[in-house]
DNA sequence: GGGAGTTGTCTTATATCCTAGACAGGTAGC
DNA sequence: GCTACCTGTCTAGGATATAAGACAACTCCC
């Protein structure tokens, strides 16, 4: 809440090191050098240094034994949920895990242009705008925007968006979705979001669009979609197919893949936790997640 | 090189302005607050107001006009290179627009136990190491860094890698790339990346990991990609096949798609620009990406 | 046991960011 | 022309981050 700001130097020696741990350069188990020879490398003052590792500590990432060494963490890597992408779309059953949901805005107004745009709405047609956060086991983990189109909308009640997803309510109306196109990038948090899941300003997010319409290629739904890097990915499985001079990749169909090939989500690092004063706290809501799971609703 | 640190304040500030207009609040060719006002709002100076300010016009989404007020650029998006997520792993033909690599660093060492465990490698088995960057037009968007079995690496050279996709050369050498497995999360630039791609440090970074198996199960290449999320992103069309009750969504194959449903990118903001002294130079390499195209090499 | 090196915690001085306010010059509307 | 408001620019003083150093307590190794 309020969110110990980052000072520069130490953001950026934070930046530094944390690089450092996540591509396995420093390996995990192994000792930093001493905050003297960092601060005399970076040519920082250990001041400084400290409230890099501080904030490292924070996220798990070290191990600082007083009189011995600050170490990396053994089980640096914090997994997030892994959402299969040719399964995004899927229902919303959640095998073992709790998920939920708190609705933070609800209304009708013209929608933004690139919006209208993205629907095919007609000119000057309104749209209903929910915000919507996700929890999974009390943890929020994506930030939700969506709109559509006002006739649409105007089918369910605020009540079913705050209790059923999205999509489920457009098929309960009879509206047949036929296509999605999504795009995926990153982008920072603003305070808005930052609050909302918990993270601090600045801290590295999934961005996601979504657009689903239906047969005729009218826009049912918009999506933008924020998610925390930490507690949420999007995975995928390939396989050639054709003969050997026309190599051409394909999605592998849903859950095919099994465990195989394991990509490794440490590089998805943790975000920045909260006040170096609670150290605890955050560490026990990374800690949460861990299980390596599909089919999770956006 | 110098990269002007980004204050505090300023950056909240920033990150919050940035949020309304990407998000569409502040529509395209409003103006925005006054800065006496903005900074009675905030609770902040006049001063920091105008870095933040300062930071938005070099990235060129605000426009400013002394003595009439600060307006939303109308065409503040800048579109980043899209490529298919089910093409990914295609040839680097690139349609009409220059590519290029820089190898920056090339060897054999023993890998990081994340990469050793995700290839599926002996014990003790040692791998070649490569980062190299891509440009388009000259400007560079991503951030690769590959890991590869020795033996698998030697049967090609260190000048091959610098001019051929890696994939070329694997299947050059008889290698049998069967299967692919993605995982695609967000993350923030640190010096060395920053530096390379010529970005501020603390700027959002799309991040994937690939790693690619032949027939055997066995890895053959283990890719650690960042993406400047302004000049690059994933797209994906999907269809619904299937009867009404058992809704599935299923990738579309390829450039199937046409351009029919845009979802807009421009929700992945362009990161915060170099010095505020000279937003020229900024300016004129943001304008420079803008088409709208498919099949980039990775 | 002793010594070297470590983290944890102070203190004081400096550099940087931020605040508060004033003033100049431009634009727009009356 | 006049007024109201805007951005651009400067100043001086307060708040915060960083630098530089000292000291204590601890761990590990010899």
């Amino acid at each position: 809440m309020d969110g110990s700001v980052e000072p520069l130097k130490a953001r950026r020696l934070y930046l530094l090191l944390r690089e450092r741990i996540v591509s396995g350069e420093l390996a995990p188990g192994a000792r930093l050098p001493g905050e003297p020879t960092l601060a005399a490398e970076q040519g920082v003052s250990r001041v400084t240094v400290r409230k890099a590792l501080d904030t490292l500590a924070a996220e798990g990432l070290i191990d600082r034994r007083p009189g011995s060494g600050t170490f990396v963490r053994e089980v640096a890597a914090v997994r997030p949920i892994v959402a299969d992408l040719s399964n995004v779309l899927s229902h919303l059953v959640q095998m073992g895990r709790q998920t939920g949901v708190r609705l933070l805005s609800f209304s009708y107004a013209a929608p933004p242009e690139a919006v209208a745009e993205a629907l095919r709405l007609e000119p000057g047609e309104r749209t209903q705008r929910s915000v919507r956060v996700r929890l999974i086991d009390g943890a929020p983990f994506s930030y939700l925007t969506t709109h559509v189109p006002e006739r649409i909308g105007l089918t369910y009640s605020e009540a079913d968006l705050a209790a059923t997803p999205l999509l489920t309510l457009l098929e309960r109306s009879g509206i047949v979705a036929e296509r999605a196109s999504q795009t995926i990038g990153a982008t920072l948090a603003g305070p808005e979001v930052a609050e909302a899941l918990g993270l601090e300003i600045g801290s590295p997010l999934l961005a996601m669009t979504r657009v689903v319409s239906d047969r005729s290629g009218r826009g049912v739904e918009h999506l933008h979609a924020l998610y925390r890097p930490d507690r949420y990915s999007f995975h995928m499985d390939l396989v050639r197919t054709g003969a050997a001079g026309e190599r051409q990749w394909n999605p592998l169909p849903n859950g095919a893949s099994g465990e195989a090939s394991g990509a490794d989500p440490r590089f998805n690092a943790p975000t920045k936790g909260a006040s170096h004063k609670r150290p605890k706290s955050l560490a026990a809501n990374s800690r949460s997640e861990r299980a390596h799971q599909r089919r999770v609703i956006p």
